[in-house]
DNA sequence: GGCTCTACCTAG
DNA sequence: TGAGCTAGGTAGAGCC
């Protein structure tokens, strides 16, 4: 009977010391973990030589042991338009580890050949299990009906000798032996079973705990679905009476960590949650592990499905971790790349996502805690249950991982693989799988040595054209975007490592890009990458037209996940084009997309500009000039120019002597992208997206809109907020609360008068400010930044290092890189770097605050930009002189009325990332504080 | 005050 | 945040 399951890992094995086999990890539809042997693959690479090729062929094999075979293959080179493919060598080994062995020593059979020319090896690099799912066109989360037998894999593995101690623990519910197997169509998601951990040790004197000597006390686990009945469970690495039934005392830590591998591999998770595990706990129980084995404690540490330990490896400051058949999803850095917070300790992380509250014990109380046996050690069980239930809901409640299932499914990479990494891994399997239909090779990764020279030339790579802004307050302001400009480039031009002019010279025309070089166009030959985008654009629209059709919610969120993932994968080829540590690293390329888009913009701008010029509006229609001939009073004409634009946006300001609708600014924008769309090659696109009724311009990469999108039968409203302080992390809550209030007033009331009367109450009460009666007024006059670096790679002193080296001092335990440091400026004289302090501990200690620097250097000057556009002084706003009547914006009344006030909810799965102002949740509760 | 440099974060 | 890219604004600090 086939087996049907969805691929959640793979490696492989070697049996008799010879022969590789292939595991395939996975979870059936019937809810069982599956292992899949699947034999008779093998590995090889291609060498470019030179000479008799039969004789080299022979040579190969005389000289290496570990080939098992040589053939003449015809393929292209890497890079370059070539007329005609060349003969090369496709060199099959034994082993996997056989190719990284030979591909040096191959090349130098060149000198032994006395060969002319220069030999290359390709594609020597790819891992086995990778070489193995691109061939057969499988990946990642793929689902796969496998036909076979059923095996023991420890009697399979009993004739291999490196296999044989792991396979003992062998954790799959089923195993089989491939003879056939074929890639299913399925839109649902495997019964996956979700675990989350987290440990908790005893640090001596309050510092950071070193498993050496730090015994780890408790750890939590959050299960879903449940595990024998428990949604969460507490192991103690100690006895202890009257605690609920969650709980799990046992001997000794020992005892405790032999339970937890036990109901570890018992519950048999598909995915290994925890917050910060990575980097902490796994290695942290690995390390205790190894001390207390080194003590001649037993403890046998599987984790993997296929009987593996625990284990990690550091990479420089990177950790990895592995368990075989799992995935390890560790929920801080799926959380950073998906929202833009201020802090992400899993306090602030549960507070800002999840509404839940983080449970606390002080660290320096921890051992008065653990040693309690009422209400103390209670609260610290709680405590660490917390933690770990956390983990699970952020990846659960957020859906965390429906993109990286996705992006799993349509790059063909392993699940693993995109959570821990970048694009990188999802091009180069895309590429991988295309170059190989094609016959074409591949490069391997260039060596450090060719990155860095790479690295140095990048500065010849131009990027998108940012138009200067018309800077100040605008109405009714157009705004269009070209959909997916680079990859509709890509296709448009058929710009490709393929088609790019390197040696052979095409017959004919060909693409000449604005920055030079040339490619060939796609009768020539149709460019690679090109068509690995007009596929995920196809594979885009067929999911969206699923969407539209589908009832089932699951199938839909599987379905919108999966278009989003397409869309992440189109943009992300030009990005590896001009990426020094790709295997196809192509300046031409990268530079022929960028300079189209460019032009693209220019002319867009002068297409409206200046060959467009005007609309005019008769009877529901937008006319051109041409198109309209005698204008009668009852048109409506509209004169149209670029306001701004950046890399694939155009605003177009619409004025008109008269009032002009929210409709009638539609038609002008729907006829724009319709006259610009016209004018380009397909597949690219001018689309309109909304319109601004009103638009704040300040500077290039900042603004702010008052937008208007259509939304069923009427129109919705909203503020978006570009660049501006607002949007930023490195200004302090009361910035933003005030500045978002300041756009309020003059985008949708049109009252500059009420947002300098705004302006000077928040300063007011700045100025007043009592510390020890509001001393929750300093949580909104927290900073944060990034510590990026060392402390000694820093040429400047910067704030939030002296706060980081503070508390280095103070706690013995210096924040890691990476780590978002808040702080407040304290009074004082000097610098102001050296006035940055910990919030806790201006707290605690009563220190005053630096009011002026809040005043003159994080309230004002982001105000004043705003309001000088309106003609109001910076001095006007910070004493209580009487400066009113001076300006007088007369707001012209949106003819449209305002959607009613019940805005839409902030819901938990909605990114912060875009600021909307209504929802700023700030703004109710500082309105106590500042704004009466 | 203007200029240069470092540092950070954001737009796209 | 040790692996896609460039463009660009703003601040602090040191220098003239």
């Amino acid at each position: 009977m086939p087996m049907d399951f969805q691929i959640l890992d793979a490696d492989y094995e070697v049996i008799n010391d010879s022969n590789p086999v292939i595991r395939l990890f996975g979870r059936g539809a019937d809810g069982k973990s599956v292992c899949c042997f699947v034999p008779d693959f093998e590995p090889y690479f291609y060498l470019k030589a030179s000479g008799d090729l039969h004789a080299v062929a022979r040579l190969i094999k005389d000289t290496f042991a570990q080939v098992k075979k040589v053939e003449i293959v015809e393929k292209f080179e890497p890079i370059g338009y070539q007329k005609t493919k060349k003969e090369m060598l496709r060199v099959t080994t034994h082993l996997p580890r056989d190719v990284p062995e030979i591909r040096g020593d191959i090349l130098k059979l060149q000198e032994v050949m006395r060969a002319e020319g220069k030999w290359e090896v390709y594609e020597t690099d790819i891992l086995f299990r990778n070489r193995f799912l691109i061939d057969k066109n499988l990946g990642g989360m793929v689902w796969l009906s496998a036909e076979g037998d059923p095996i023991d894999p420890v009697k399979y593995f009993r004739r291999s000798t490196s296999g044989s101690s792991r396979c003992e623990n062998f954790a799959c519910d089923s195993s089989i032996l491939a003879s056939g197997f074929k890639k299913v169509e399925n839109f649902t998601i495997a019964p996956l079973k979700y675990l989350s951990f987290d440990i908790e040790c005893l640090p001596l004197d309050g510092g950071m705990p070193s498993p050496d000597v730090s015994p780890i006390v408790m750890i939590s686990f959050s299960f879903e679905p449940e595990y024998r009945g428990h949604k969460t469970l507490v192991l103690l690495a100690r006895p202890a009476e009257g605690i609920n039934s969650d709980v799990l005392p046992c001997k000794d830590e020992t005892e405790m960590l032999n339970r937890f591998f036990e109901i570890f591999c018992e519950y048999d998770p598909d995915i290994v949650a925890g917050y910060n595990h990575q980097d902490f706990d796994i290695p942290y129980i690995t390390d205790r592990v190894r001390a207390l084995v080194a003590q001649g404690k037993a403890i046998n540490p599987v984790v993997g499905r296929d009987g593996s330990k625990i284990s990690y490896r550091r990479f420089g400051l990177l950790t990895r971790t592995e368990m075989k058949g799992r995935v390890v999803v560790d929920a801080l850095p799926l959380v950073r790349r998906a929202f833009s917070l201020k802090q992400y300790t899993l306090r602030a992380v549960s507070k800002e996502l999840l509404n839940r509250e983080k449970l606390d014990v002080p660290p320096l109380e921890m051992e008065e805690y653990w040693f309690d046996t009422g209400e103390k050690f209670r609260k610290f069980v709680d405590y660490a249950r917390r933690d770990a239930e956390l983990a699970l809901e952020l990846i659960l409640n957020l859906r965390l991982l429906d993109k990286y299932i996705a992006l799993a499914q349509v790059s063909g990479s392993l699940l693993q693989e995109i959570v821990d990494g970048g694009q990188t891994s999802m091009v180069e399997t895309l590429l991988l799988r295309e170059f190989g239909l094609r016959d074409r090779v591949l490069l391997p990764k260039p060596d450090d040595g060719v990155s860095a020279e790479r690295y140095e030339m990048s500065s010849d790579l131009k990027g998108g054209e940012v138009l200067e802004p018309k800077k100040g307050l605008l109405e009714n302001v157009l705004l269009l975007d070209y959909k997916s400009l680079y990859p509709t480039i890509m296709m448009a031009h058929n710009l490709c490592y393929s088609t790019v002019v390197t040696g052979d010279t095409p017959d004919g025309a060909t693409i000449k890009p604005p920055s030079g070089g040339e490619f060939v166009p796609p009768d020539v030959y149709k460019g690679i990458v090109p068509s690995i985008l007009e596929d995920l654009l196809n594979q885009r629209s067929l999911t969206k037209q699923r969407m539209r059709s589908t009832s089932d919610e699951n199938e839909y969120r599987v379905l919108d996940a999966t278009q989003l993932a397409v869309k992440i994968l189109l943009n992300s080829f030009y990005g590896y084009s001009g990426y020094a540590r790709a295997r196809l690293y192509n300046l031409t390329l990268a530079n022929a997309v960028t300079s189209f888009g460019r032009s693209n913009i220019l002319n867009t701008r002068e297409i409206i500009n200046n060959t467009i010029r005007k609309i005019v509006l008769r009877s529901g229609a937008a006319l051109l000039l041409d198109e309209a001939g005698e204008l009668s009073p009852h048109d409506k004409v509209v004169e149209l120019s670029v306001a701004y634009g950046d890399t694939d946006s155009v605003f177009v300001h619409c004025q008109s002597t008269m009032d002009l609708s929210l409709e009638e600014v539609s038609l002008v924008g729907n006829r724009l992208s319709d006259i610009v769309s016209a004018s380009l090659p397909d597949p690219m696109e001018l689309e309109f997206e909304s319109i601004a009724k009103r638009a704040l311009l300040i500077a290039k990469k900042r603004y702010a809109l008052w937008l208007f999108e259509p939304r069923n039968s009427g129109w919705e409203d909203k503020i978006k907020v570009k660049g501006m302080e607002t949007v930023r992390r490195d200004w302090c809550e009361l910035t933003s609360v005030t500045l978002n209030r300041v756009l309020e007033l003059v985008l949708i009331e049109g009252n500059v008068d009420r947002a300098v009367e705004h302006v000077r109450k928040v300063v007011n009460n700045v100025r007043n400010l009592d510390p020890a009666k509001d001393s929750e007024i300093i949580e909104s006059l927290i900073l944060t930044r990034t510590l990026t670096r060392k402390s000694e790679s820093y040429k400047n002193k910067q704030p939030h290092l002296t706060v980081a080296e503070k508390l280095k001092e103070r706690t013995g335990v210096m924040p890691s890189i990476g780590t978002r440091i808040p702080f407040v400026i304290t009074a004082g004289k000097g610098l102001f770097v050296d006035r940055a302090e910990d919030p806790d501990y201006v707290r605690e200690h009563n220190i005053p605050i630096d009011v002026d620097y809040y005043i003159k250097k994080q309230i004002l000057p982001p105000v004043e930009r705003i309001l000088e556009v309106f003609g109001v002084k910076l001095s006007s706003l910070d004493f209580d002189s009487k400066q009113k009547g001076l300006f007088d914006f007369e707001a012209k009344k949106p003819e449209v009325k305002k959607q009613e006030k019940p805005r839409p909810k902030k819901e938990n799965n909605e990114k912060p990332k875009e600021q909307n102002l209504f929802k700023e949740n700030g703004r109710a509760e500082q309105s106590s504080l500042f704004d009466f």
